[in-house]
Parts: C-alpha cells; structure tokens; sequence
DNA sequence: CTAGGTGCAAATCATTTGCCGGGGC
DNA sequence: GCCCCGGCAAATGATTTGCACCTAG
C-alpha cells in the first residue's frame, strides 16, 4: 500500500477555480513555496482569495497527492539526547518517533557534495510507516499527522 | 566543516541547575519528546520552571551539539508541485529548499521493512548544507532555520 | 559590576476553525 | 435540497520575547 494510497481515506473533492489556480501556482514554480508565498502567488490572479482557503486547499491538494507537503509530518518539534548520526521512524497515525534500526552512510553526503553546488553539512532520513501499536487500531488515525 | 561546527558561532553557555536537568531528563527517554512533554518531565524536578525556560534551553543545547533538534529545521510548512519520489537541499542559512540532484532508491524502504516492525509507507531524505548564494554573505547566517 | 539566566506574562507566527451566505449537481 | 466551497474573523497551539529581578564570576 502506498502513503497516498493510506492517507486519502474521503476522496471527493471539485476542482474549483480556487483550487485549481493553487495547482497551477504550486506546480508553476520550484521554489517549493510556504503557504504564505502560495498566497501572495495566488492574489495577484485571484485578488480576494482568503489565506484561510490557500491552506485548505493546500490541504486538500496535497492529501489528494497533487502536490507534496514537505517538511514536517507534524509540526511540532522534537529532541532527541542522542546525537550521533542516526536515522528515525515516524509513526503516520500517532506521530511517534524512534530510532530507524539501520547504520547511517556518510557516502551520501559525498556522493551529493558532488552533484550539488551547496556546501553539504549533514542529512537527515526519516521513515514513515504505521508503528506496531497503531496497526491494530485505526482508529487513532491522523490525530498527529 | 561539521553542521555543528559551522552553527555554533557564538559559545558561551554556563551549565545551570535547569539546564542541566533538561539536558538529563531528555537524555534519560528514547521517546523523543516535544518541548511540551520535557516541560512536563522537568517539572517533576524542577516545579517552578516555565515552559519559556525550557523552550530557551532545548535551543541553547540543541545549537549546542548536545542534544538534538530533529523535524523541522524552519517551522513552517513549503509545498512542492512535482509528485514523485525526490530529495531536497535545505539551506541552513536563507531556508531555501530545493530539489536534490540523486535518484530516490526505493531499496531503503524494503531495506527498511524487514529491519523494523513499523508498516513503511514512505521515506524523506533532506540535505543540509549552504546554498550558493548564502555561501559569499555570511551575513544573513541562520535567518530561518 | 556585568553578562548570562530565570520566571512570568504577553506577544508573535503559522495554522485551523466556526459561521454563513452562495453555487453546483 | 444537500453538500461542498470560499471569505472572513476569531480561535488555537507552538514558540518566542520583553521585562524585572537574581546570581555567578
């Protein structure tokens, strides 16, 4: 099963103009824009357009899979007392975080130090899955998400 | 350069008594806890220390190398029109966030699904790193991270 | 004495929600 | 008619900050 596929249980949604200009925007640009630039794009095509329905639609788009939310899967911050290089996994359902049971590669960090042009000084690799615990009951569903 | 190395420009932090103990309580759990939920912990030890306290001092030791912050790096929420399965760069510095030049290798997941008892629906990989613009003016440094 | 620290409350910032009139099917 | 929609403003939740006092060096 895949993350959208897990993730859009209520799938009916119109393409409004509203909508449908939030698309446009999202995709015309790479710059992989806030919610507020999202906004400041979208007004100048749809003056009176709320910021209230740029993050609604923004929802409903990126739930649909149309666009991709990127960053926090929650967003709240968390800490973690171990600092050496490690990974984690995040739990779609409750929002839990652990330690992903893998090594870390620094080759990565190489391999992209040479493909890009920024100075590269670290990476960070997060598994996203349902935990044990919320397997069983789908009922907690989204609450952290 | 590590990432440490290159965020911590100005060190002089003394150890107090609430510092100490917040650095122990979030060493002490695996959970990963959010500020909230160390506050929470703390104030078993600690019943007079405010939130604000421990919001300041998760910074501190964060910035520090001690402890660390994972999620997001800038709070706030970017979106991305293309859908499929890619990385990004996140400059430390401006916050600029952009697509990574390296191929996604679906392996992780599968890598991943055997090591770990979580259902894998997904993985994200960021890079950190100094983009090209911030790397001359190291003026605007820590902007929006 | 001076700089960093702290508690507290107020402020800020991003994001979400309730209400309500409006339009599509 | 029913339901989704969007504008608006108010509410929420996380995090930050200003202020006044305090304490270590």
């Amino acid at each position: 099963m895949s993350l959208q596929g897990y993730l859009d249980s209520k799938p009916k949604y119109r393409m409004t103009n509203q909508r449908q200009v939030i698309l446009e925007e999202v995709q015309k640009v790479n710059t992989h824009p806030t919610a507020d630039e999202v906004y400041e794009m979208v007004r100048r095509r749809l003056p009176r357009i709320s910021l209230g329905t740029v993050y609604r639609n923004l929802e409903i788009l990126s739930t649909s899979g149309l666009i991709l939310k990127i960053g926090p899967p929650s967003n709240q911050m968390r800490f973690d007392g171990k600092t050496d290089n490690h990974y984690h996994t995040r739990c779609v359902s409750c929002g839990r975080v652990e330690d992903a049971p893998v090594e870390s590669f620094d080759k990565l960090e190489e391999a992209m130090q040479k493909k890009s042009n920024y100075s590269i000084l670290g990476h960070r690799l997060e598994f996203l899955g349902i935990c044990p615990v919320c397997r069983g009951k789908e009922t907690s569903f989204r609450k952290n998400v």
